[in-house]
DNA sequence: CAGCTCATGTGAACGACCTTTACATGAGCC
DNA sequence: GGCTCATGTAAAGGTCGTTCACATGAGCTG
């Protein structure tokens, strides 16, 4: 963090110098404390040592400051979504079920973000620049999916690749709001989250007639075209009966 | 709606006669209008034209209301999923499909109720009631799963029916709450969310090794051991390359 | 029917919050 | 030094949630 000047502790002028950025830290601290909807615009001007008109200054309301944390989040949410997929690396598939262990840590370990982003009710087109981050956002699941359906055995109708991203997208974000954060995850289950999301992902991939045993290649670069991937032939599992993704401990 | 008393308009006198019940449905519009979150008690008692501090004698406070409409619609909730499912007639497939989509049409029929239920924020243990009946309305597509795993190809090893029963779960309500509510609806999709949440479980069903050609069988009572749906064969669907559940313009 | 009792509703009050308005301060610039 | 404007403050109005003392009247008891 740098302050415009040494800001150890109580000595602050009557500016403070960084407020917004201090308001929207302690917002973030708060939200992941109480949740989107206890949390409060005073307490965040409190937290920051400011009366409780001084961050009118900076936003124009408390949904603003709600949006702007959503916006941030969806920012480090596609960061984060990017490395993961780390451009299909090593294999498509590996890497597709990467992203979807990324969605969940991220909805883990960054509960504020992924509140503000979609548990907070404010409306997905509030704000340009909110929709604009949340559509950068999707689209590396979106990517991600266009290569996955470029490696659909060939002699099959290919998925749609919008469709797939969807169906992603739904299947994390289900898992992640009913049994991975905050009060959902007291819900008892038979797995983790992350074991959930991951056999449902392998089911659904299977489904689309990828071969889903893992490292069915080692290190080639996977040409667009006609991968090796997609070699193994007539959109079934490999070896007649599938060996599940569930079952076999990990 | 019965009330005690003919209770035309303004003439009531010192007590209303039906408060609590007058309160729930008042809260329950509200929360239809503005979330679960923009609801307030106050506003709740003035529609039912009592001061702000009678709701008090009918909920301890805000929150128990709120779960008071959470537990009614897990209850109704329960029960329109049960007739969907209708005990897996015509068909296993066919009979799971329809309860997605009645999944979807509470979501989208009933928002207040399904607000409360998933997205209000209040904590799944707050009530035992609450509690059980969400658990009675996860049972059926719980036990619904049951049965669908029964007829799991044979010569493969049977998914669990939890685990399937979670994965239908999250796939519904994450296709709910992305898509199908609210301010999500806005988001504009390349399908319907009925369509989308469709084709989602069919290729999920073929990933686990099912015929979702549909229409398998014409009106056998299908028999737990081992049904006619799964003498398909080899867990595998039928005719090489599959048809896939979408494209094909329904 | 008189009278009692207790569930149910009222009004006033408290503290917290959101937001606006008029005013104060001081940082940066001439 | 003096101006100006962004940034902060204090005060005030409105709404909420919640509590408390008090009022009302429905239904029982005799």
């Amino acid at each position: 963090m740098s302050w415009r000047k040494e800001q150890g502790r109580a000595e602050r002028g009557y500016h403070h110098g960084n407020l917004k950025e201090a308001l929207l830290q302690a917002a973030l601290g708060l939200i992941a404390e109480k949740g989107a909807a206890g949390f409060t615009f005073a307490d965040a001007a409190r937290m920051a040592g400011v009366s409780a008109a001084a961050p009118y200054r900076h936003f124009r309301d408390r949904d603003e400051l709600l949006s702007s944390i959503a916006q941030r989040g969806f920012e480090q949410f596609e960061s984060r979504l990017t490395a993961a997929w780390d451009d299909g690396r090593p294999d498509t598939v590996t890497a597709f079920e990467r992203v979807g262990r990324a969605y969940l840590a991220f909805a883990r370990e960054e509960p504020a973000f992924y509140n503000a982003m979609f548990e907070s009710g404010l409306p997905v087109d509030a704000n340009a620049a909110l929709q604009a981050a949340s559509e950068r956002a999707f689209n590396v699941i979106r990517a991600a999916a266009e290569r996955l359906a470029a490696l659909a055995p060939p002699d099959t109708p290919r998925p749609p690749a919008m469709m797939m991203a969807l169906h992603i997208w739904s299947m994390a974000h289900g898992v992640a709001s009913l049994f991975s954060r905050g009060d959902a995850a007291r819900r008892k289950l038979p797995m983790s989250p992350d074991e959930l999301l991951e056999a449902e992902l392998l089911i659904y991939l299977r489904g689309l007639g990828f071969p889903t045993d893992r490292r069915p290649q080692a290190k080639s670069a996977e040409p667009p075209p006609v991968p090796p991937e997609a070699s193994s032939g007539s959109g079934v599992p490999p070896g007649g009966a599938p060996a599940g993704p569930w079952g076999k401990p990990k």
